[in-house]
DNA sequence: TATTTGACTTGATCTGGATCAAGAGTATTT
DNA sequence: AAATACTCTTGATCCAGATCAAGTCAAATA
């Protein structure tokens, strides 16, 4: 468990470029709480309110929705060192439309938005990385909305070889598909295509 | 111009829900220069550096690319109390994809990254709004890579009527369509179909 | 006033990717 | 080891939405 929150701290540190103190570890160990997820086991559950955000030690995992014909559609993959949450819910407290399953034994450390806003005031490393972070995503969404909205699925597959390669070995391929917003059979065919 | 201010304090402080002191705004009004931009003038053009974020205080704009078919492809829809800019190019300093044009005459408030990290720390009521700002955005990034991936033409201009119901009203249709990743000749069928 | 330009509609056709169906290979469970 | 359930592939068909083309109307410009 100590190794768990090692990574954490590695990582905070890492991201803001600031150093925690034994003050700030203590007081992150008192309310990031570990909490272990078996693979198929749900995060959040569509309807509820995502009362948790979760740091990924270990595992992964994905973000999806169901619709009215039954059929999947993955929002998010997550993995090592990314934050499982659906923020609508999370920051609105609304139910939320999502399901977070895992897809692999995941280890998180969670903890609550208000408790999140206390590290905020409390931790300066906590903030400078939460603005980071916050940062990213920004620019990660808008990556992502334009490649939806314009990019053909070839396309849409080939940005994703290049900016998350590592995507193709931890999630099976029928993810990739519903992630990208294809039919698995055609991320199938397309991959066979692309070989030529 | 003091009139664009006084739109550009009060919605600081309506979001934050904290005051501006006197001192707060004059700092505002040091480093935010305002901007005016006639209609099909560009803020940013693809290839540039995003090198200023706006405060939209009257007008509209778009944020497209253009593929290689030459195809437009139309990011995002912005009016008054928005921000406008390309957020990878402005964190990162990198030559921005895209472009945003004015589609009426444009006033906006401008100011420069290094300014915005000031006025964080300087200004409580700019920070609390910077924070609630970046959630919206997360939640709206969210929803609109949701409705890209998951619904089809119809359900996605549902959805648009439904939460930004005066984008209709300020932005012509071909606009909107493209806006939602569709032709103008699919938007105009929708419509009509929809009236049965 | 005439002319050009842009926004929108309607029809005909085409196509990228979905859907349906079947089979092969590989994990998982019993 | 057998049975069951996933995952991926391949083929045949289908369809939502794109593309191409033409025409109307209104606004901008000369």
């Amino acid at each position: 468990m100590m190794a768990d929150f090692e990574a954490f701290f590695d990582y905070i540190q890492e991201i803001s470029g600031k150093l925690l103190s034994e003050d700030d570890k203590h007081l992150l160990m008192a309310h990031f709480k570990p909490k272990k997820l078996r693979r198929r086991q749900y995060f959040l559950q569509e309807g509820d309110v995502c009362k948790y955000i979760g740091f990924i030690v270990k595992g992964s995992a994905r973000t999806f929705t169901v619709d009215e014909k039954g059929h999947e559609h993955i929002l998010k993959l997550s993995l090592e060192n990314w934050w499982l949450a659906d923020f609508e819910s999370f920051y609105l407290l609304k139910p939320s439309r999502f399901n977070i399953e895992a897809l692999e034994d995941l280890e998180v450390l969670q903890s609550t938005n208000a408790q999140i806003e206390e590290y905020l005031k409390a931790i300066p490393a906590f903030s400078a990385m939460a603005s980071i972070i916050s940062q990213n995503y920004t620019i990660a969404n808008q990556n992502r909305v334009q490649a939806a909205i314009s990019y053909t699925a070839e396309e849409r597959y080939e940005d994703l070889v290049k900016n998350y390669p590592h995507f193709l070995q931890r999630f099976p391929q029928n993810m990739i598909a519903s992630y990208l917003g294809l039919s698995p059979e055609t991320l199938s065919r397309l991959k066979k295509n692309s070989f030529k």
